[in-house]
RNA sequence: UGGGGCGUCGCCAAGUGGUAAGGCACCGGUUUUUGGUACCGGCAUUCGCAGGUUCGAAUCCUGCCGCCCCAG
């Protein structure tokens, strides 16, 4: 197939910067990237420091990542790099992803990765190459409206990866191209294979690409020791069920490690209650959400308020809810909404726009108060 | 030391002669470029302990231990 990367000028004359993390899609955009005939460089970014992460193929940039991109840019016979940028790693995402855990908050550090080291420094750097787009593996589409590019959802909405990427400039979108948000998964892995890239069969990646055992609460302590106090665990009207080994373990909506047996319906965390380091949880109906107050807001459409549909975490089908420009409204109640998570809002496909959840109204109080 | 009740998996709990439900918790897996959720699977050869009756007992009998309540 012959992707579309939305050029002003005759591929030939053009210079395409593709980020390549080393897995398959990527890897895929690189190839398509070829065969349009413009001129392609591959850049991988090192992230941070390999050995923690040895022997965990499975995670995203990962320590052999770099091999396995520098090796299909070989075998594609695209010019490579490999850029260091462990240092602006470490300062915007992985200080605020433990900044965000101490304040009880849970992170998106997919997010703030997204919006600092790929959108702005690594966009930086490919126009600075002289680029005329950069290309990353997103299944996510960009469409060219009337009114300039716009973002949409995956074709494939169990794929799709806007949520991700709601912290999109339009300055970023008109630079950007999305070649796979066209594709199905396997197709993309075929193309790899016709291809013959090494990187054909790898599991997607997944988890958080720099926590190596899965051990995030490890990560954070490290970084903010202070938010790995152990505390009180209690009920929705304040009695002591347990006790819990420190904030970071815990996020709005979990129900898995309370420790906290004996009852007939299971417990959820209901909130997290940073200064008096206490997590109060309730049952599930306690975690009915009826609105959101969000921050950080990043707009891409026109302004529409009603009829939207909106995503509170990544792999959902969008609800059906309104939005003033400041609170995001649900139609039906959401559960395990947790402050710190992006809201992300959506007119039929595509991506008006999104911000960070600051906090949430319960729906139970509301049903209360209305009563 | 009189009377009554109870003792079944970490917690709650069904089962009162026919060969140990269920929930919570926990563990494992599936799903997933965040956390989490959800889903699937696992989880008491054994019913406080020791005897006895019976073809057969967690269930009946006896004794002991422990806990609770009411009386002192």
């Amino acid at each position: 197939m012959i992707a579309d990367f939305q050029l002003d000028r005759p591929p030939a004359e053009a210079r395409i910067v593709v980020a390549m993390s080393g897995g398959v899609d990527s890897s895929v955009v690189a190839a398509l990237a070829a065969r349009t005939g413009a001129e392609v460089i591959g850049i991988t970014l090192q992230l941070y420091d390999h050995g923690e992460a040895i022997g965990r193929s499975k995670s995203c940039c990962a320590g052999r990542d770099i091999y396995d991109a520098r090796t299909v840019a070989e075998r594609l016979g695209i010019a490579h790099y490999v850029f260091d940028y462990e240092t602006r790693f470490r300062d915007s995402v992985i200080e605020r992803f433990a900044e965000e855990y101490a304040r009880g908050r849970t992170p998106i550090p997919c997010v703030s990765c997204n919006q600092s080291v790929k959108f702005t420094d690594l966009l930086a750097l490919a126009r600075d190459l002289g680029a005329d787009c950069l290309a990353t593996g997103h299944y996510v589409r960009r469409i060219v409206g009337p009114n300039g590019p716009e973002l949409h959802r995956a074709a494939d909405p169990a794929r799709d990866q806007s949520y991700f990427l709601f912290a999109t400039t339009r300055d970023q979108l008109d630079f950007l191209r999305f070649p796979l948000g066209g594709l199905p998964k396997p197709e993309v892995r075929e193309i790899a294979r016709e291809l013959g890239l090494i990187v054909a069969d790898k599991p997607d990646s997944q988890d958080i690409c720099f926590v190596p055992n899965g051990d995030y609460a490890a990560v954070v302590e490290k970084v903010r020791p202070e938010a790995a106090q152990p505390g009180e665990i209690v009920d929705l009207e304040g009695g002591v069920l347990g006790r819990h080994r420190g904030l970071i373990h815990f996020t709005v909506g979990q129900r898995r490690g309370l420790e906290i047996g004996g009852h007939s319906e299971p417990l959820y965390v209901v909130r997290l209650e940073p200064e008096a380091r206490r997590v109060v949880v309730g049952p599930m109906a306690a975690l009915a959400v009826s609105a959101a107050r969000l921050s950080g807001l990043n707009w891409l459409g026109e302004d529409k308020r009603d009829g939207l549909a909106a995503k509170v975490r990544s792999m959902a089908r969008p609800a059906p809810a309104s939005f003033d420009g400041r609170t995001l409204r649900f139609e039906a109640p959401e559960y395990g909404v947790a402050p710190g998570q992006a809201a992300v809002i959506y007119d039929g496909s595509r991506v008006l726009g999104g911000g960070w959840i600051e906090e949430t109204a319960p729906a139970l109080a509301q049903a209360l108060a209305a009563a």
